[in-house]
DNA sequence: TTAATAATGTTATATTATTACATAGTGTTA
DNA sequence: TAACACTATGTAATAATATAACATTATTAA
């Protein structure tokens, strides 16, 4: 069952749970919406996460704990991620700047620490809450 | 008490004790260390770190629910964070790098939306673990 | 077809964080 | 200094997030 889009059932599962979400979902808000489909606990839930994060069909919004699917075919395996993030209405859209991500991507601070990946959160008010 | 160096009583012993150490601390790591000051229950604890990152003193590190002392003066009010993390080693170090810092700060994406803050997390593996 | 690997199912528990409510300290100002 | 608003504290209970451990089944590759 694996072979042909390479996810498996519950990970295909969740990933369409979160993918037609307009709004980023928390493991919990998932593990009810999937019960009727046979999901019933939380490891089955969190391993699928962990698997499509891995994989880099979603990302995890950290500051809020939940999971959004990937919009950006750029972000390789989740290597760069950028997130804004609305304060009001908690909207989050993910940034998909080619400047911006070469930029980060290129960035090397004076430790000689060399980056493999990174994840970066804006957070401020969206044009249609700022109208309200 | 409140006077003298605006933070209270818990808010000292809290900040004291990730101010002297070398690593995030964790929110019932804290607990535990504290529970001989007669910090006893979470909400002592969470109260205090919730007003120490609201005053900047401490940021919250989102990918390791772990806190650290600002060593920053630059960012005001936790508004522009960066942070280098070793997945080998867990050490996190504040970044300030005021061109990283300015850029950041400067981002405008298309969609308009002004940011007011933003948390930023590198990963990678630092030079000491490279080296093992 | 066997062995290795990935995925699943299940129970229990660990970790992280908040709600709710009662009490006490601090700063302001009349 | 009395009254007030505001901030902080103490405490019990519980909610929300995440993992450990172990048994079983499915898939792939040799």
């Amino acid at each position: 069952m694996y072979k042909e889009n390479n996810l498996s059932k519950n990970q295909q599962i969740i990933f369409d749970l979160i993918n037609k979400s307009s709004e980023p979902l928390k493991a919990y808000t998932i593990l009810f919406s999937v019960q009727k489909k046979g999901i019933k606990a939380p490891p089955q839930v969190y391993r699928a996460l962990d698997k499509l994060v891995e994989t880099g069909k979603i990302h995890k919004i950290e500051s809020k704990n939940a999971f959004v699917a990937c919009r950006n075919s750029d972000c390789e395996i989740s290597k760069a991620t950028a997130f804004s993030i609305c304060e009001s209405c908690e909207t989050v859209d993910e940034i998909s700047d080619m400047k911006l991500s070469k930029y980060l991507s290129d960035f090397n601070h004076k430790k000689g620490m060399k980056f493999k990946r990174f994840n970066l959160e804006f957070f401020g008010i969206c044009k249609k809450c700022k109208k309200d």
